[in-house]
DNA sequence: GTCTATAGCGGGATAGAC
DNA sequence: GTCTATCCCGCTATAGAC
């Protein structure tokens, strides 16, 4: 059973700032055994080998954005308040980890196939990306227009509310601002960008 | 001089090739080797170190992008065409190099003490981003509105531009396409694009 | 300037004591 | 379950022959 003082919970949980920060190959277990304040061993008795221990990793990263997105659009039917809803999901869950949307594409570019090797096979991950966009054709444009055109705004959506903070680290060092400032400018532009992507609704 | 054949342009294209789609961690000297069909001692001959070699890529690839953006708005007043040469700018540069833009982020993110290192050792680079806020501020506002409300636009425009082509890997799988399709949908997406950016600016 | 051989070390993994 | 000690591979880097 587990509790709160549980060496495998902080071992993953290590492992989790550890890897999403440094990506797979750019973290030691050494690093991660130290954030833990854990043996090295213990590392390799609960979790096998590094491998191992960053697939649990991503594949809980990859799910914490998704399973929202998912439930927005599934209990949602209004336009503006998906928009709206999305908005404010992605500025709460990437201010909370600062690093996981890097660390997702992280992976995916430079290690393409240890990635697709997870999702594929776990069909329900790709299936509810797939479903996010369906979703998109049906309750925005009632499926009356083409993939291409239902893409391009589900790309719009997804690119404003992700890319800043996915340069995060380049804003912050370019106008020497704080996290405090960083969070603040974030905040405000949540109802800048609801106000943005509405317009393109009428 | 430098010849079409010669070792060490040879090694440096490779080298460009293997980081950028590998990042420093993730890509071996022996990969580079291979890549370039050299020696593997011959790296160190001309570059000396996989450091020296990486941070010579970097600052390539990071000046790629921002010389052609400072460029369009140094030489251009119109803010429609800004917007539309811009999204024809990153179009063009990303789909001829497709990992540039992640090889950048990458590497911002896992290692952003050696990035800062070379960035800030280099002072016009900071300079130009900061210069390009400052000619969107002056070009498309006339100076008339406040940092958050010019970062925004400026952030937007970016994102939709280069955001797609961060997440290429993700789309080709998920939509199991091949590059040329990828490149057909975002030429498309140019002009959208133009459209989509423009409505804002009345 | 190009190669082979090898030094040297960092990091993943395991054996075995406790 | 936790620790120390150690194995061993892979990688950077260099020495030295040609």
């Amino acid at each position: 059973m587990l509790h709160v003082n549980d060496t495998e919970k902080i071992i993953f949980d290590a492992a989790q700032k550890v890897f999403t920060i440094k990506g797979f190959s750019g973290a030691t277990m050494d690093d991660i055994s130290k954030e833990a304040n854990v043996n090295k061993a213990a590392l390799h008795y609960y979790y096998r080998s590094k491998e191992k221990l960053f697939e649990l990793v991503f594949q809980k990263n990859y799910h914490v954005i998704l399973d929202k997105s998912r439930n927005i659009l599934e209990t949602t039917d209004n336009i503006e308040e998906i928009i709206k809803k999305l908005n404010n999901m992605y500025f709460d869950t990437l201010s909370e980890h600062p690093y996981l949307a890097n660390c997702i594409l992280n992976e995916y570019t430079t290690n393409s196939d240890r990635v697709l090797g997870l999702i594929t096979s776990n069909g329900s991950v790709n299936f509810s990306i797939l479903r996010l966009l369906a979703l998109v054709r049906v309750k925005i444009f009632k499926g009356k227009t083409d993939f291409e055109y239902s893409l391009n705004l589900m790309l719009n959506i997804i690119s404003v509310n992700i890319f800043p903070f996915l340069i995060r680290p380049i804003l912050i060092n370019l106008f020497k601002m704080n996290d405090v400032r960083f969070n603040s400018i974030m905040n405000n532009r949540k109802i800048y960008l609801t106000d943005f992507l509405s317009k393109h609704l009428q």
